[in-house]
DNA sequence: TGGCTGTTACGAACAAAATCGTATTTTAGC
DNA sequence: GCTAAAATACGATTTTGTTCGTAACAGCCA
């Protein structure tokens, strides 16, 4: 059996992930000046996350330039998920309905959003 | 206008607050008690919190007594509004609709959640 | 009164995360 | 080869959150 780590990224972790899922993969300037635009902390702070989150394996990066490519190590999905679940058990007691409910009413979602939803439901009950 | 302070419950914070939301009120040896069951850290960790609570405005007491006797400050609907807000936008690209997607997806839900949630949908789309 | 018991108050230690300053390394261009 | 520019490495500091030890205090009752 393969061991499991559990990496949970932090708040700033998850906001290079973002970049890095949208991007495929990135160098660390292209990720810093992607961040900078809802965040103003310097270039080695950037660089110092993306170097704890390859030790934490959060990332993969290619060394063999100079100049370091990141790349997402997890997956978006699976990240989701993970906090979906926790958010679910921690806030709405357990109950993935619950939330969904709340997400519906306090999020405007477009017609078409909703009829994808509603079709998917309908594959769901059967 | 109202001075809005941005209140973000910490992890822990938020177990005291899920405890506060069911019991409607209580002491600290009650929070404690129930606290215990998963977690196991001291009594006086549990007070310091309450105490922390208290400043950041996340929970009001009535202390005529001795004892001191806890509520919360703020709403569960609040809450949840704001993790979920939260959530959507670092992790969901701001899409409702891809988060509800993957929520149903992964969790289990029963007919009579997913009846309801579909009522819901109706609704919403007249 | 004196001493338990249960409570709050408070500061300090500890831990985790984020930020930055400075040193070092690499390489392209002169 | 030398240097400037751009990159990484790394340690130190700051900030935030968690935990606990100890003191102080109130009330009860033998």
């Amino acid at each position: 059996m393969t061991i499991i780590k559990k990496l949970k990224p932090t708040e700033s972790e998850l906001e290079i992930l973002q970049i890095l899922w949208n991007k495929e993969k990135a160098t660390v300037r292209e990720v810093h000046e992607e961040l900078s635009k809802t965040k103003d902390s310097g270039y080695t702070t950037t660089l110092k996350l993306l170097q704890i989150m390859f030790e934490k394996g959060l990332v993969k990066r290619d060394d063999s330039n100079k100049t370091h490519i990141y790349e997402p190590a997890i997956s978006k999905q699976k990240t989701q998920k993970q906090f979906l679940d926790k958010m679910i058990n921690t806030l709405f007691a357990g109950s993935s309905a619950q939330l969904v409910l709340q997400a519906l009413g306090n999020q405007k979602a477009s017609k078409d959003e909703l009829d994808e939803i509603q079709k998917y439901l309908d594959n769901l009950k059967k």
